[in-house]
Order: structure tokens, then C-alpha cells, then sequence
RNA sequence: GGGGCGGUGGCGAAACUGGCAGACGCGGCGGACUUAAAAUCCGCUUGGGUAACCCCCAGUGUGGGUUCGAGUCCCACCCGCCCUACCA
């Protein structure tokens, strides 16, 4: 047997030295941030926010896919510390919601007790990798002194409305006040205008009830209870956000069946906020893929309102279209199933047909419809409405092709210039009009001619869809013959407006926040209900509204589509659910928030977390926000919309509401790439313990029996997790940052590979056994000053690592450190001047031992804060440079010149080589190009 | 169907505003040290023409183009991943 304890004994030891520096810095509260009213707070630095999307605590633990952000940002926080900046760099916990309930149900513990079990593990994980957050500044969703600030800040959105005029919010008090005082009224639709502008029916403030007044007042708040059709899953006995359904229709946490269907909700207005929220996305650093997920989500297309008569009825039917310029082939309407309308305009001998279609299609969910694929169904209603510029009457259907959750649920059909109006027109024989004329491209890419275009446009299959000119579009007054669509939307679209049968309209896909969710493990609602239907908020001085103590909160789920909501907090004691106040008995809102809320606001918590005066403070807000709001926000892209849309909306209303000072919360987004792994699977396509996998050749095999290579997620499902712990134990976390950073750029996702972390082990053991002789212990440092040589690759490589970090790319900013590591292996001894920059550097990547050489080194303390290493630029030129000789473009040879040889010295030096002159032999010079620095091309033939 | 990102050795990947393709790491091959092994150190490692050197040819998904010069720019196409999806 060997002897570990004589040759292992002054080798690299990252288990020891990473506790010994994780005590250190614990001990020394080394990351502590310092912030306005901080003693020993230096306001001349400039700070940097870096962030990372907290972690919901799931019960699994880590994987190493999971710290990949974690540890950039860490390098970054370090970074920033040594060049001079206060860091903020604080970590929480993201602990509401639908599976920390369900876990929690399922092992029949309080979910607060699982939950923070959760949080304690996760915690040890992540401080085991040496991450220098602030943990003083931990906060969790679920803390009572946290989710108190969440409450009120769902306050300040029921005392809210959005003023359309200045496109901000503003306080309630604020509308009442103008409404008193007349320069508002109610309109005729239940909205505010100002006096002036208010149309027919407007009516004034005095000459409302109570109850009127109440209306008009709730139907301005941000924050509004409303009769919505629902995501209901009685699977899982709650609501569903739309982003919380999958395209199946289905839940996407449980994959339960979803059920359309009319509630009353609590909503948040985040529509009001629709065109700040696109228009904003131009003034932050955020990848622009992300940017285009929001403004896909947000939706936003212009276009008109127009209104049809319906024939025999005093209603009309209201459509909304991008392409008003068409109007004049619209040959048709339709209706979704679930409109309004469907029932006055269904003749009594159709009543039956229009009936059963509809049936059929509350019936077909999105998975069906999904596998119909494009095959369009429908069903005529036997009513008509009038074209409002031809005057003839166009038969109206009902098909699911036309959606009631977008526009106004009904559509003018134009099958000669929409492809899906089109392929429905073919399919139910109806008529097709061709307005406008494609342009001469479109024609001749297709071989048609105008005419054979306009004579085959029953039968087309492609339906042209694009701009053109206008034709057979003009009646008595109006005419967009040989308009080009533009000026044809324009014309069109004002002639509507004067006769009072349309209006300019901007249409939005995102819609309003369904906010409450029936379930225990949330957010209470700070809101009471009176007994006449009056709704007030709990004052502020009562926050938090704590949950209730039950024993039985788990939520009521059901089979049946039709059960009714019945959330947990229902059956909360009654001396919970119910508040006397001045002798009037209030009853608690039983809803819930949804686990969105606690992080629409968390990065604002973290500057000023202990604060119980208010949610934070203004001036640790505005240096640590100002100008530009979270320096580095860094998480995976799956939050593109959700998250990252939801807390824009509410740091924009507390900032209309003056209690934040920028418009927008995250300045510099980045999203890491994920980590994902193989996995294996045996001949019954079970999966197999992909450490267990052996590959040779090209094959691999499980036990002796050949199994197949997925690749994908890691997770325990496909049996390939690996855990951070097990990789810390062996290796040590500096090897699995090391390992991790070096794998490839931080956006890109990538193949795991443990045999390759090794590279990363082998490249620390080597800086170590620079330092240390690891026979003997012995130090290698010398006070020798070092080779130029040597000091030109320092140089060179402070440059290299500094700009890397600046913008994020470690993997290559270890292969500079690691060159010039392995050039420092061959001596004997390690010059000083060379090994405190190089531990220096060293320093964000693997923490623990560069702080463990820093000591070596001679220094006492942390070099948390000590100065990066300054590049000198005398160090990065050259007496001489190597070009490249190339002839025709191809390298022949090499040629080194001193640096400050010109042009034309260097191409007769090129010219006189004895390479260049073969290739160049038999053929004539045409030109010679001489880049500096780099190479000769000469040009020959 | 729409939008976005990507395709470079056996593998993960480098390559600044067009300028020596493959840095760095894994794996592989050879050597040194060792009784031996591990560890470590040194060398080689895109393919082909040679077993090796020199040298030559080809080469960044495919086919064209611009340029003295293209992984990088332009056009067309193929493949993969992600998002979105009857949004009027």
C-alpha cells in the first residue's frame, strides 16, 4: 500500500483550505456591503448591483447545472470588489408557492417546516461553492416582515389608477378629488374622462349613488376584483395564469386538465402599462432575444375598431382588424363559440346546429384543436349583418378559428387577403373577393399574371397577404382603388370615424394579471370584505396579514369540471377570517397571491432588509439603484416574460408612485446557458445510472448490456444529476468553478462532463505546486526580478483576463491564466513580482486558494479587496514582430521585423524571402499588401 | 406557420472592427521518472499525400458571390435547438 501521509503532505488540499477561508470570511462577515448610513460606508466608490434570479427551495437539492449563473456573478461580485467598487451581492430565497405546497401536502408536514428545511439545504450548498453573497441580507418570500412589504405594495395598487393622459398611476385620491371638483365624469361605458372630452350619457360625480360611485372608482384601480373566464383546474383546486397552462390546456406544474370558465378574480391592470413596457425595453442592456419574447407577449398591433349593423337587430357587432383597407372583401363574420352575441343573431331553425358546435367546442380543449391542425369548422348562425361600405348583407357564423380572448372575439372575414379567413371561406363555399392587388414580385414568383390572379382566387390555396394596391374597393363616397395599403388603412379608416362606424384602435395580446389563486401557501390579501359588498384594504399598521395556523391546508382538489373554487383559507378559524371593525363585522379575502408577487419586488428588499418602516429606504435606493437599476441581473432565459414583465409592471407603478427612482428595475440582463447531460437508457428504454455508463468506442454500455445516449436536462429523472457536494468532496469547489467557467461562454449551453473536470483540478494543483514545493513544503517564491519574457506574458495576460471579466468571458480568461502558469512550470523558483498578480487574478475564479496563496504570499487578511492588478502598457509592446508571408492568400513562410519597420521595408524583406521567391517563380507581381502586425500577401500571377 | 439562436478536430471549445483556423482543456499516442503503478514532467495529436521530417493538397453544415484575403460580409439551401402559435 502506498503512504498518502509523505508524498500528499504539502500537496494542494482544497477540502482544508476551502473550510479554513469559508470560516475566514464568515467569521470576518468579509462580504458584508456597506451602504448609505453604514458606518465605514466610502460613498466616492461607485457601486455595482449584481444579481441573481433567487431560487425557488425545492426539496431535491442542487445540481451543478443550477450554481453555473451563481458562480459568474460571484466572479463578478469578486472582481468588482478588487477594482474598486462597493458590491452588492445578496442571495434569497423564492419560497411560496404550488410545489412548496404540494411537497409539503404530500409529506404531511406545514409547508413553512419543509420549507425552510428546503432553504437550510440549499443554503449549505450554495455557501460550500464559497459564493461571497451578503447573508445578512438573506430574505425569504415566506417571512412575514418580507411579505408584509408585498401586502402593501398590493395596497398601493388598489389605491391606485392608471391616468391615461400622462400614461402614469397615480393615487385614487387623487381621481376622487378631480372627479369632486368636476374636471372628471363618469362616461356612458363605465370609464373616467375629463369633462369636456366625456361622450354622450357622461354623468357627474354628485349625480352618482354611493354604490355608482364605487363602481366607477373600482373600475380605475390597478388592482380590481373581476368576472373573468379562468384557467379553473380543479385538479389542483385553483386558478392558473395563461403562462401557467401549457398549449395542451393543461396545467404545466401537475399536467392537470384546465377548464374555461367565468370567476371572480382579483386582476392587476398590467395592460395600462402595455406601451411603456415595449417602449422601455429600448433602454435597457438586455439580450435581444428576450427583448423580442416581451414584445412578442405584449402583442401590440395598430389598427381600427369597426362596427357592423346586424340585420333585424339594434345590436352591433364590433370587430377589430389590422388590414381596414380590406374592408371592402369582407364577405363574411364570425363569431368565437363563447360570444355574447351568438345567441341574438342564431335563427330559431339554425338554434339547434349553432348550439351543438358550441358544445362541441367548450368540449374540445387545446390538445384536440392542436391534432385538427389547421381543419377549420364552423357553423352558419342564419343572421347577417350589413357591410358597412358595400351595404350588403354578410352571413355570420360561429367557429373556434376566431378566439374570444383576443380583440372583441368576432372578426369581419376577408377570405381573399387572410389565409386562415381564406382556407375557411374555401372549405364552407363561401364568397371571395380579391381588394387588393399584390405587387409585381408576388406575381411573377408564382407565374400569375393580374388577371389569372383575380380569376383564380376561389381556388387559390395561397392567399395573398400582403401590401398592395387597392381595387374593387369604392362605393359613393369613398374610394381606395389604386391606393397602396397604407394610405388605403388611412383613408378608410377616417372615413369610419367621421360616419361613427369605426375608430383608430391599438390592440394588445397581453392581457390583464389574474392575481389570486386558490391555495394556503401565499401571499394573504391585505383586502377585507364588508357585508354590502365593500371592499377595503387593511391599514398599513396592521401588516403583515399573517397566515393562519391550520392543520389542514391542503387545497380542494377535484375531478369534476364544475366543482366550485373552495380555497383552503375557507376553513382558517373564524376569529382569523373574520375582523370587527367600529362594530361592523368584515370578512378576510380567502385568496392567495400567486407565487409571482414575492419576486416582482425582491432586489428592492435586499438594499434596505431589516428596514420596518417602510419597504426601503430612499437614499439606500437611490445609491444602490440610480441611474440604471441592477447592474447584473443573471438567470435563465425561462423567465423572459413571466418574472421579468411582472416586475417591470410593479417597479413602474412605484415609480409613478415615487418610491423607487428609476423606470425600470434591471439595467444589464444576462442569461446563462443551461447545463444539460447525457443520460442512458437500457433495451426496455429505462433509464440507467449515467455514472455507471461505460463508453468504448463508439458504444456504450450499462452492466455489460449496450444502452442508448440521450441527451437533456439533468435531473433525477434521467438518472444523470450530478450533485456540487459530491464534486466539492472530490475535487473541491475552486476545481468545479474552475471547471464550470472553463466549459464555454456563460450564455451557452453545454454537455457536463465529469472526466473533463479534471482539467480544471490538474490546472489548480500545477499554480499550487508553483508556489510550494510539495515534497518537501517548501516555498518556491523568490525576490528575483523576472525575465522580461516572463513579464511580457504577465502583462499581456492582465490585459487578457481584465477585458474578459469585463465582459463576461471566463473560459477564456482561464486559458490566458493557465498559459501563463504552465510557462512558470519549468523554473525553479516563482518571482514575487509575477506571483502576487497571478494570485491576484486567480482570485474571482478560485477563491480559496488564492487566498491561501495570498497568505503565503506574506500578507495578513482577505484579498477580497485587494487592488486588481494594473497592466502596463511598456510591458505590451514588442521590439519585434512575426508576420505572416502569404503569396495569393496562402501562408509560405514567416518573417520577423522590428516593430517599427515600415511598409516599405517590410515588403522588400517579404520579397527577398527565399520561400516567397519559390512560389513566386515564372509568375508576374501585381501587388503587395502589407498589414501591420500581422501579415505580407503578396499577389501574383 | 411566425420569431430567435446556432452548425468549427474524437469531445468541450478559441479566433479583436474580414488578416497565420483550431488558443485552453479532455481524450489519444510516444517518451522521462519508478522494481511497478498512480501522480508528475516533456513531446506529438484536423484530414490526406509519407511510418516520421521537410514540403504539398484539402478543410469551419451545403452551393454560389464580394474581396489581395472569408469561420467572420452578401444570396440561396440543408440540419439542430429554443420560444411562439388560428392574435384577426
Amino acid at each position: 500500500m502506498h503512504q498518502p501521509d509523505d508524498d500528499t503532505a504539502h500537496s494542494y488540499d482544497p477540502q482544508a483550505i476551502e473550510a479554513k477561508w469559508q470560516a475566514y470570511w464568515d467569521e470576518h462577515r468579509t462580504f458584508r456591503s456597506l451602504g448609505p448610513g453604514d458606518p465605514g460606508f466610502d460613498a466616492t466608490k461607485p457601486k455595482c448591483y449584481v444579481l441573481d434570479m433567487f431560487p425557488y427551495p425545492s426539496g431535491v437539492g442542487l445540481h451543478v447545472g443550477h450554481p453555473l449563473g451563481y458562480i459568474g456573478t460571484d466572479i463578478v461580485a469578486r472582481f468588482k470588489r478588487m477594482t474598486g467598487h462597493n458590491v452588492l451581492h445578496p442571495m434569497g430565497y423564492d419560497a411560496f408557492g404550488l410545489p412548496a405546497e404540494q411537497y409539503a401536502v404530500e409529506h404531511g408536514v406545514h409547508p413553512r417546516i419543509t420549507t425552510e428545511q428546503n432553504i437550510e439545504n440549499m443554503e449549505r450548498q450554495l455557501r460550500r461553492i464559497g459564493l461571497s453573497y451578503d447573508w445578512d441580507r438573506r430574505i425569504a418570500t415566506i417571512d412575514p416582515d418580507y411579505y408584509r412589504w408585498t401586502q402593501w405594495i398590493f395596497v398601493q395598487l388598489f389605491e391606485s389608477c392608471f391616468d391615461a393622459r400622462s400614461q402614469t398611476a397615480r393615487p385614487v385620491a387623487e381621481l376622487v378629488a378631480d372627479l369632486e371638483a368636476g374636471a372628471l365624469v363618469a362616461t356612458a361605458e363605465g370609464g373616467v374622462a375629463p369633462t369636456d372630452e366625456a361622450g354622450a350619457g357622461a354623468r357627474g360625480w354628485s349625480t352618482l349613488s354611493p354604490a355608482e360611485r364605487r363602481a366607477v372608482i373600482d373600475g380605475q384601480r390597478l388592482a380590481f376584483l373581476d368576472e373573468v373566464p379562468v384557467n379553473w383546474c380543479p385538479g389542483l383546486g385553483t386558478v392558473l395564469a395563461n403562462e401557467e397552462v401549457t398549449n395542451e390546456g393543461r396545467s404545466e406544474r401537475g399536467n392537470f386538465p384546465v377548464y374555461r370558465r367565468p370567476l371572480r378574480q382579483w386582476m392587476l391592470r398590467i395592460t395600462a402599462y402595455a406601451d411603456r413596457l415595449l417602449a422601455d425595453l429600448e433602454a435597457v442592456d438586455w439580450p435581444e432575444s428576450i427583448k423580442q419574447m416581451q414584445r412578442n407577449w405584449i402583442g401590440r398591433s395598430e389598427g381600427a375598431r369597426v362596427d357592423f349593423a346586424i340585420q333585424g337587430s339594434d345590436e352591433t357587432l364590433r370587430v377589430f382588424t389590422t388590414r381596414p383597407d380590406t374592408l371592402f372583401g369582407a364577405t363574411y363574420m364570425v363569431l368565437a363559440p363563447e360570444h355574447p352575441l351568438v345567441d341574438a343573431v342564431t335563427v330559431a331553425d339554425r338554434r339547434g346546429a349553432v348550439e351543438a358546435y358550441r358544445t362541441a367546442a367548450a368540449e374540445r380543449n387545446e390538445r384536440d384543436r392542436q391534432a385538427d391542425g389547421k381543419v377549420k369548422t364552423g357553423v352558419f348562425t342564419g343572421g347577417f349583418a350589413v357591410n358597412p361600405v358595400t351595404g350588403q348583407p354578410i352571413p355570420i357564423w360561429v367557429a373556434d378559428y376566431v378566439l374570444m380572448g383576443y380583440g372583441t372575439g368576432a372578426i369581419m372575414a376577408v377570405p381573399g387577403h387572410d389565409q386562415r379567413d381564406g382556407d375557411f371561406a374555401r372549405a364552407m363555399g363561401l364568397p371571395i373577393v380579391p381588394v387588393v392587388l399584390p405587387d409585381a414580385a408576388w406575381l411573377a414568383e408564382r407565374n400569375l399574371t393580374e388577371t389569372a390572379y383575380l380569376d383564380g382566387i376561389a381556388e387559390a390555396e395561397e392567399v395573398f397577404t400582403g401590401q398592395g394596391r387597392g381595387i374593387r374597393s369604392a362605393n359613393a363616397e369613398v374610394s381606395l382603388d389604386g391606393l397602396a395599403t397604407p394610405e388605403a388603412k388611412r383613408v378608410i379608416t377616417a372615413w369610419l370615424a367621421e360616419k361613427g362606424l369605426g375608430q383608430p384602435q391599438v390592440q394588445y395580446k397581453l392581457r390583464d394579471w389574474l392575481f389570486s389563486r386558490q391555495r394556503y401557501w401565499g401571499e394573504p390579501f391585505p383586502i377585507l370584505h364588508g357585508p354590502d359588498g365593500e371592499i377595503r384594504t387593511v391599514d398599513a399598521a396592521q401588516l403583515p396579514v399573517e397566515l393562519p395556523p391550520m392543520e389542514n391546508f391542503s387545497p380542494e382538489a377535484s375531478d369534476d369540471p364544475d366543482a366550485a373554487p373552495r380555497p383552503p383559507l375557507g376553513r382558517a378559524p373564524a376569529d382569523w377570517r373574520e375582523v370587527e371593525i367600529d362594530g361592523v363585522t368584515w370578512r378576510r379575502e380567502l385568496n392567495t397571491m400567486p407565487q409571482w408577487a414575492g419576486s416582482c419586488w425582491y432586489y428592492l428588499r435586499y438594499i434596505d432588509p431589516h428596514n420596518d418602516r417602510a419597504l426601503v429606504d430612499p437614499a439606500k435606493e437611490r445609491y444602490w439603484m440610480a441611474p440604471g437599476g441592477v447592474d447584473l441581473y443573471v438567470g435563465g432565459v425561462e423567465h423572459a416574460v413571466l418574472h421579468l414583465l411582472y416586475a417591470r409592471f410593479w417597479h413602474k407603478v412605484l415609480f409613478d408612485l415615487g418610491h423607487v427612482s428609476t423606470p425600470e428595475p434591471f439595467g444589464r440582463l444576462y442569461n446563462q446557458g443551461y447545463i444539460q447531460a447525457y443520460a442512458f437508457t437500457d433495451s426496455r428504454g429505462v433509464y440507467v445510472p449515467a455514472d455507471e455508463v461505460e463508453a468504448q468506442g463508439g458504444a456504450y454500455s450499462h452492466a455489460g448490456q449496450p444502452v442508448q445516449r440521450e441527451y437533456g436536462k439533468m435531473g433525477k429523472s434521467l438518472k444523470n444529476a450530478v450533485s456540487p457536494d459530491e464534486m466539492a468532496e472530490q475535487y473541491g469547489c475552486d476545481t468545479l468553478r474552475v471547471y464550470e467557467m472553463a466549459m464555454g461562454p456563460l450564455d451557452a449551453s453545454k454537455p457536463w462532463s465529469t472526466r473533463d473536470v479534471v482539467g480544471a483540478s490538474r490546472f489548480l494543483q500545477r499554480v499550487w505546486r508553483n508556489f510550494v514545493d510539495d515534497r518537501t513544503g517548501a516555498s518556491r517564491l523568490s525576490d528575483t526580478p523576472a525575465p522580461e519574457d516572463l513579464k511580457r506574458l504577465l502583462h499581456r495576460t492582465i490585459q487578457r483576463v481584465t477585458e474578459d471579466m469585463e465582459g463576461l468571458r471566463f473560459n477564456t480568461a482561464i486559458a490566458a491564466l493557465i498559459e501563463l502558469n504552465n510557462a512558470l512550470v519549468p523554473r525553479e523558483d516563482l518571482p514575487r513580482e509575477l506571483a502576487e498578480p497571478l494570485t491576484l487574478m486567480l482570485a474571482p475564479l478560485a477563491p480559496h486558494l488564492a487566498e491561501e496563496l495570498w497568505q503565503r504570499l506574506g500578507h495578513s487578511g482577505s484579498l477580497a479587496y485587494a487592488p486588481w492588478p494594473a497592466c502596463d502598457p511598456a510591458w505590451l509592446v514588442e521590439d519585434t514582430l512575426e508576420l505572416a508571408l502569404q503569396v495569393m492568400g496562402k501562408v509560405r513562410g514567416h518573417l520577423i521585423v522590428p516593430a517599427d519597420a515600415d511598409a516599405e521595408a517590410i515588403e522588400a524583406l517579404a520579397l527577398a524571402d527565399a520561400e516567397v521567391q519559390r512560389h513566386l517563380a515564372g509568375k508576374t507581381l501585381r501587388k503587395v499588401i502589407v498589414v501591420p502586425g500581422r501579415l505580407v500577401n503578396i499577389v501574383a500571377s
